[in-house]
DNA sequence: CTAAGATATGGAGGAATCCTCCATTTCGCA
DNA sequence: TGCGAAATGGAGGATTCCTCCATATCTTAG
């Protein structure tokens, strides 16, 4: 007999404890500087030394690379996701949305570590820690969609997701430096197949 | 003096010494296997030993992972390049080019490896070995635009670059498998937005 | 404030993998 | 058949991975 039933998924995670957090934080910076500095596959040591602590606390934290990139960029993946309302103020949905793109793609293009965190954030439907950033993915597109088929502007129904799935592609694939034109090029390619009317 | 002037690249590559191809193409084929049962990311020795070759043959004809990846597939993706004759011989230009397309990207669902290689080939503008199939893949996406172009299916120029790019992104944003039904609207997305009236 | 239990830490070190080096073998050609 | 060039294999040093656990730090109850 349980006193207390087991859930299947806990309420809320326990908080971490206050230690843990500073070091959990002090990795995420190491990593996005050395990741911008050296690239994605530098050896994991280097981030552990830079961030001062022991290479344990890294993988206890991080128990594989893919993890820590797509830690190293949540923040500034947040931050590329806000701004949707503002564009939509003052463009038509599809121009506001080929812009958000825009914006999007250029900070990836020299970064594959960007383009690989939003691949694993855009495939995460459920909870690791990444469920804030995909929600905040898929509302911004949701955004732009839910205008543009209010003014008339869109013609095809999809969902986000699609579009989700597109950008992280986009990203994937033009994250060489010196690819923006060929990128805004795909990318008014997609939203044009929006106003297509089917 | 110069007898013969060293030529800047090479007009031809010396030919490859019997054996070396022999050992050059069970690699090929070990890495086929190997990739298929357990992925791309498995010891290369693994490949070496199925091969049943030395280690340092395979790294002296593939020195890095991505080449030996784009190795393995380059058979394939020149197999998936062709038939875009018999697609446009029964189909309009964006009908075609939609099939095509997600014939492409239905073979590297659940298979990373391809969508790395088609990765590599579409960015590899000098030659290496890649520059055959990257003219495949060119050359059968400027088909489909020069069919429609002609009658006047497609309203929007692009190269054929863009859509070379576009379908990297595609195979590599929906490689997981499951992926099908999202692949397919990017893709209708896309070319749609050709069709679409700039 | 203190003590005790819970949590988190560091880094040593075994295991896996990478990749080069070079003595030996095989091939192609005259 | 013999010779030089080309190709080979695999040993082994170097690198990187990642786990294990003795120790240190935090938190909370009293």
């Amino acid at each position: 007999m349980q006193k207390e039933p087991m859930p299947e998924k806990p309420m809320r995670e326990k908080p971490m404890r206050a230690d843990a957090r500073r070091k959990r934080e002090a990795i995420i910076a190491a990593a996005v500087e050395v990741f911008e500095e050296r690239g994605v596959d530098i050896a994991l040591d280097e981030v552990a030394r830079r961030a001062d602590v022991g290479i344990a606390t890294l993988y206890r934290h991080f128990p594989t690379r893919e993890v820590l990139i797509t830690g190293a960029y949540l923040h500034e993946i947040g931050r590329l996701c806000a701004g949707a309302d503002e564009l939509l103020a003052g463009l038509p949905a599809d121009e506001a949305m080929k812009t958000w793109m825009r914006r999007f793609i250029g900070n990836a293009q020299g970064r594959p570590g960007l383009a690989m965190a939003l691949k694993s954030i855009v495939k995460a439907t459920d909870a690791e820690g990444l469920a804030a950033a995909h929600d905040e993915v898929y509302t911004a597109l949701q955004k732009f969609l839910d205008a543009g088929y209010r003014d008339g502007i869109f013609a095809t129904r999809v969902e986000a997701a699609v579009l989700a799935t597109a950008l992280s592609g986009i990203s994937l694939a033009s994250d060489a430096a010196g690819r923006e034109a060929q990128a805004a090029a795909i990318i008014d390619l997609t939203v044009n197949g929006l106003r297509y009317p089917g």
